[in-house]
DNA sequence: ATTGCAGATGCAATACTATTGCATGAAGAG
DNA sequence: CTCTTCATGCAATAGTATTGCATCTGCAAT
């Protein structure tokens, strides 16, 4: 995903294509990881480029409800890799390190969006988020 | 589950049966509903108790290791209402306005417990949660 | 029942995280 | 280019969580 692809998914958001969301995608694209807005404040300080830390809250809020991200129950931001996908997203999280790694599994998709949909919820960007120990976190 | 069972629960986790402690639980219990260490404390003041918030903290951490709780996304802890069942535990939650519904899916959850286990993730008290909108928050 | 001690609590200080109001600045339509 | 609207930066504030340390208490041993 090129830095143009960025503006286009500001464009289609109907959010002006400023420097500072452009550098909030590349910023999480580049980290392949969810990233707290500290995080991403952090990583484009050291590329030499600011976004003020209260602006990065904002821009970040704005994405969550469009769908361009999801936010972990650890805080932390994900860019979402299929946005046209209406599909549910999973996430599997540590919750001793917060390290976490997506997964896709269709079936479980399914049934999440199933159940969503009974209890009549929606979301342009469903999140399924299964937390517990992971290997190295785990005492025995 | 009455005050009793509480007590039981803490010497089984191997944590002394403080009188901070039974009132968590209880607190938790009353509610029915997940909660913020702030409202714990505020729900114990309305009844005349008193626990120090960082006490409420602590315990809290405690009892999420242990499994006797579960620490939603939002922050909000949910008394584990079967913590004998090594299954996963399902929550659907509104990310807009924070409002959470329990489900029961054995499907599902034992769809997430593969999936935890082939990532070799193991908990005590492995969490599914879903993050959407509520039908009161979706803008449709 | 008394004692002794590891573990638990309360408090104050601190750190971390998030939000709001307002003045200034930039995007993009015309 | 001009204008309007939306967005950003900054400062202040609010909310949330953690830590060190002195004191206290559950509870096991005697
Ligand atoms: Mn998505
Ligand atoms: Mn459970
Ligand atoms: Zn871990
Ligand atoms: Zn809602």
């Amino acid at each position: 995903m090129s830095s143009c692809q960025h503006t286009t998914i500001l464009e289609r958001s109907g959010l002006r294509a400023t420097m500072q969301r452009r550098l909030v995608l590349d910023a999480l694209h580049q980290m392949q990881t969810p990233a707290s807005p500290y995080d991403i404040e952090h990583h484009l300080t050291k590329r030499g480029s600011t976004v003020h830390p209260v602006t990065i809250y904002r821009i970040t809020k704005q994405f969550e409800n469009l769908g361009i991200l999801h936010r972990l129950g650890s805080g932390r931001l994900s860019l979402c890799k299929h946005p046209e996908t209406e599909g549910a997203h999973g996430y599997l999280r540590c919750r001793d390190c917060g390290s976490v790694t997506e997964f896709q599994n269709e079936h479980l998709q399914r049934l999440a969006t199933d159940i969503a949909e009974e209890h009549r919820y929606h979301s342009p960007a469903p999140l399924i988020e299964i937390t517990g120990l992971c290997p190295s976190c785990d005492p025995s």
